[in-house]
DNA sequence: TGTACATCAGTGAACGCGCGTTCACTGATGTAC
DNA sequence: TGTACATCAGTGAACGCGCGTTCACTGATGTAC
């Protein structure tokens, strides 16, 4: 028996990949230093190496945990297409865009882990294949055919969108992506555009 | 008069921005040194200072270049839709995700692009302008009050199934990815879709 | 015509800095006997 | 009950390395007079 309690250590690795994702997705992941990290997480540097072998086992970590939260929200949208068309705003929306640091782990990380060693480009193709098929679950019953090509050109709209609104720093710019790629997912999901304000 | 032809300097410093262009979107900005970018142009380190005033200097050079040659690249094809279709699949193709360094600077850099100073995004947004502009006024004329949101969300899903594609390690996969892309773009062009097998 | 000097693109070594990683140590707690 | 030892999460200084940037210098060419 230790004196720590027995998921104590489970717990700290958790708030490390959570301090990391917040990092990563608003520095990316060469901005973002392991004592930075660290110190987030209410610990010093050289602790670091006794949860993870590497920076690149924490960026594997990282990808692999923020997909499946992301997948586990929207598994649990009510089974309705009304309910994808409000993903999708909430995906498109102002405060989306503005807080990359709580969003998306594909918006903010694609190009980082395009770029990345093969087992964090495995995690993400997992995690990513998870997400393609709850989005292709939810999508109207008559697609199913071609519900999945169909999830992918959502996903990879949304993702493009997203980030197109977040490098233009001008902010009716940036409206206009959010609301131009509102109006092109409702087409893809067959709904008719109805396009609020923000 | 020097020893030097009159474009000498200038056509070196052409070189450096080409040769920071294919480092930058191979290996993103933050992992291509001075030093590599110079010796691809056939110089050292030290030439670096008297042609860019910094890093960051050569990063707005790029992408101000690169946009602005993307953007001649679509104002040179015939004003069809078919020339606009197929400017898509050659986008969304194998050899265009296999090649990021001569590739689109959007799909390569927009994450890089976001978290740079302002004179790097002030670049890019007047180089996007520009493209969503040329684009636009190439869909059909019928579209013509629709235009700009079909531009922008072409080229947001462009973007993004490029990126997807591109992150995942399976050939299966990725091409999965950019046959989704082409056909969900051959629907927002309002073309019935025609899918090429590569 | 000859000599001293100006120009200027480029060289290559050096600088300080931040990073990922290592490691000897600490301190609180438990176990052996 | 008391003493010596084991465990283990965490500390914080140190390491080597690569980077962006600086700078004294080179060498070929032109100009002054």
């Amino acid at each position: 028996m230790s004196r720590y309690a027995p998921d104590h250590k489970q717990a700290t690795r958790e708030r490390i990949v959570a301090a990391a994702g917040r990092r990563f997705k608003n520095s990316g992941v060469d901005g973002s230093g392991i004592a930075g990290v660290m110190a987030d997480a209410g610990l010093t540097n050289g602790a670091f190496y006794a949860h993870f072998g590497s920076k690149d086992d924490l960026l594997a970590a990282v990808v692999s945990e923020q997909l499946a939260a992301q997948r586990d929200t929207i598994a649990s949208l009510p089974d309705t297409p009304e309910a994808l068309a409000g993903f999708v705003d909430d995906y498109l929306s102002r405060a989306h865009r503005d807080a990359p640091a709580d969003g998306c782990p594909s918006a903010a990380l694609l190009l980082d882990v395009s770029r990345a060693a093969e087992p964090i480009r495995a995690a993400y193709a997992a995690g990513l294949e998870a997400i393609i098929d709850v989005v292709a679950t939810r999508l109207d019953p008559p697609d199913a055919a071609a519900a999945r090509p169909k999830a992918v050109g959502l996903l990879a709209l949304l993702v493009g969108a997203l980030q197109l609104a977040r490098a233009l720093r001008d902010e009716a710019n940036a409206d206009e992506v959010l609301r131009a790629g509102r109006v092109q997912a409702a087409v893809l999901l067959g709904h008719p555009a109805d396009t609020p304000g923000g």
